[in-house]
DNA sequence: CGCCAGCAGGCATACGTATGCGCATATTAT
DNA sequence: ATAATATGCGCATACGTATGCCTGCTGGCG
């Protein structure tokens, strides 16, 4: 009925409506309990009728609460954003859902490791605080991630959950999954695994994969041939160029554990070239279970990391340090899934 | 000098060190050109010296201006938000990259259609404006567009941008880009054309398609056998269950024009099922060149849109309309990726 | 020598909400 | 009946920035 649409209506309006103090209005919306019930369905109804919502800006600004946190992602190798590592956006996916849970709103961006995530996000009030998401080598991103920690920034990262991580950590636990990947190896009978990713300790993921490898293998007495891992980012294009490396050493190998899907179809297109049968003459088995991986031929088996766990967890963590009541940090379960490329 | 890290600078801090009030601050920092080139040296010298950013909150709110723009994602039949639409997430990355270039924030959110985005977006000052992302049905889509559109609320959405869509559109040129996938199809010989998808109005971007290759199969003088178009939604389970229609009707085909890249890999699958080749008995081609697409065996032609546009455009005419000098409406080509599942 | 223009910056205030504190009124204990 | 407690709400103010308006000063020109 020719509300003037041109402004919109604030506590006040809604306040002299109803009789009350502006004061009031605010409490009751937020459901102080200092607001009789009565009053506070009074102001409801007008607020609900007016179309009132606050403003979130003021509402930041006095609170110094912005319920808001920025996801960041970052990548170091890849300068192409149209090619997001699909593992991340899974991630996304189970991120915006426990934000929805939790009423909060998600900032995202892409970054350069080299950026200021926390002066543009955290202490502009931006964000309550940050979900860090990126592979990329550890040393430069340890110097990172203790600028944050000096600085008093809040964040949670994902990556691998040791004793000596910087930060809140989140992560599977990698050195289990090896271990899995390993098992599963050795219960189709292969002997001579290869390990294709980066196995030294600048990315801790990959190491603690490959460790577990190691172990798996360890416990029935098989020994892994150093010659067979070979170094690799996340990447297709590097799956494709280690596979050609590995192959090209000649050691004869009759399985291949790839750090992450990504590898593992670069692999397997390495191994098709070369004219090698999968699984016949090499099992392989990826990580992380991105969609693609069903659709490779043939599938791929590999492992499936907690999605929804994760993002749980992280947000969790995170708005628990907000709230400085730091939680302990903890690790997630993963899972074999099997698929052709290791049968029999 | 023993700063208090306790509290941030503000705008007041600065102003003492420098001499100046607080209006010259915020003036030089904006690049204000009432503030001489010294004064603002001076002020922004020390501004970075204390790490100061501007509170986005208390500047949001005094400017009525957020920077920030609010992307939300849709889909009509997924309840499961782990499995996200890999061409949205390619937008996403697009949108983000534009986002970036132009000094934005990007929040986002899945949304069922039935929110009220307005609200809790753009009435709450969280947003200058939404991009809308979404297949869905139309009926029920365009009842909440015109409702923006009475609201006054900035958005822009990715869709048909037919002559009577309502609000501003940003969208390929699909009647152009089925014409592009039907005259490749044809040009390998492919007479007997089914096409996988909805075909009904209220599924534009799909009708669209479609009615592209009515007109290059007309261009030639052949007909479509309505027989061989079975609805389908963006779906890699509806294009499995629409190819076994489409084979269980029994009429030859011998290619197939799916609506989108995940139904043309389910409809793969239900032709390998079936005994058919690929592209022996069946040519196919899909729609938006997913990552996964290059991965199918054999891999899947299909309609590249123009990504990189589409964010731009999407940004540019939203911010447009915000700054009140709406864009005119414009439409994006398309590029026809061959692989071989159109081979020969 | 006086007048006007233009530059640099200050003053006051607005943006809309949240919250510490104080003050009535209603309720219970003594 | 009075003092002590609780309940419900108003007052004042703070959060930190941006901007309209006004002022003082410098310089050029007639």
């Amino acid at each position: 009925m020719g509300r003037q649409p041109s402004s919109k209506p604030t506590s006040f309006d809604i306040a002299y409506l109803a009789g009350v103090s502006q004061p009031t209005v605010s409490r009751a919306l937020r459901g102080s309990r200092s607001v009789s019930l009565a009053t506070r369905q009074r102001i409801e109804a007008i607020a609900r009728e007016l179309n009132y919502s606050v403003d979130k800006n003021a509402s930041s600004l006095r609170s110094q609460r912005s319920n808001t946190i920025a996801l960041l992602f970052f990548e170091d190798p890849t300068p192409d954003e149209s090619n997001i590592n699909p593992f991340f956006l899974a991630m996304l996916g189970s991120i915006t859902r426990q934000c929805g849970v939790r009423g909060l709103d998600l900032l995202i961006s892409f970054q350069k490791m080299e950026y200021d995530w926390h002066v543009r996000y955290q202490d502009s009030h931006r964000a309550d605080g940050l979900i860090l998401l990126g592979y990329g080598d550890y040393t430069l991103y340890a110097r990172r991630l203790t600028e944050l920690v000096d600085h008093g920034t809040h964040f949670v990262r994902w990556g691998s959950a040791g004793e000596d991580t910087i930060g809140p950590t989140v992560g599977s636990d990698n050195v289990g999954a090896g271990r899995l990947a390993g098992e599963h190896l050795l219960s189709i009978g292969r002997r001579r695994i290869a390990f294709l990713g980066q196995a030294d300790e600048h990315y801790p993921e990959f190491a603690d994969r490959y460790r577990g490898l190691c172990q798996a293998m360890a416990a029935v007495g098989v020994a892994l041939d150093p010659a067979l891992q070979v170094d690799a980012l996340t990447a297709e294009d590097a799956g494709h160029t280690a596979a050609r490396t590995l192959i090209a050493r000649a050691k004869p190998f009759d399985a291949i554990f790839a750090a992450s899907d990504l590898i593992a179809i670069g692999a397997m297109r390495a191994l098709a070239e070369a004219g090698l049968s999968v699984p016949g003459d090499v099992a392989i088995i990826g990580f992380d279970d991105i969609p693609a991986a069903s659709l490779t031929t043939p599938p791929l088996t590999t492992i499936m990391q907690d999605m929804k766990g994760a993002g749980q967890l992280l947000v969790d963590t995170l708005v628990a340090q907000v709230e400085d009541r730091p939680l302990p940090p903890c690790t997630l379960g993963t899972r074999l899934v099997v698929r052709r490329s290791t049968a029999g």
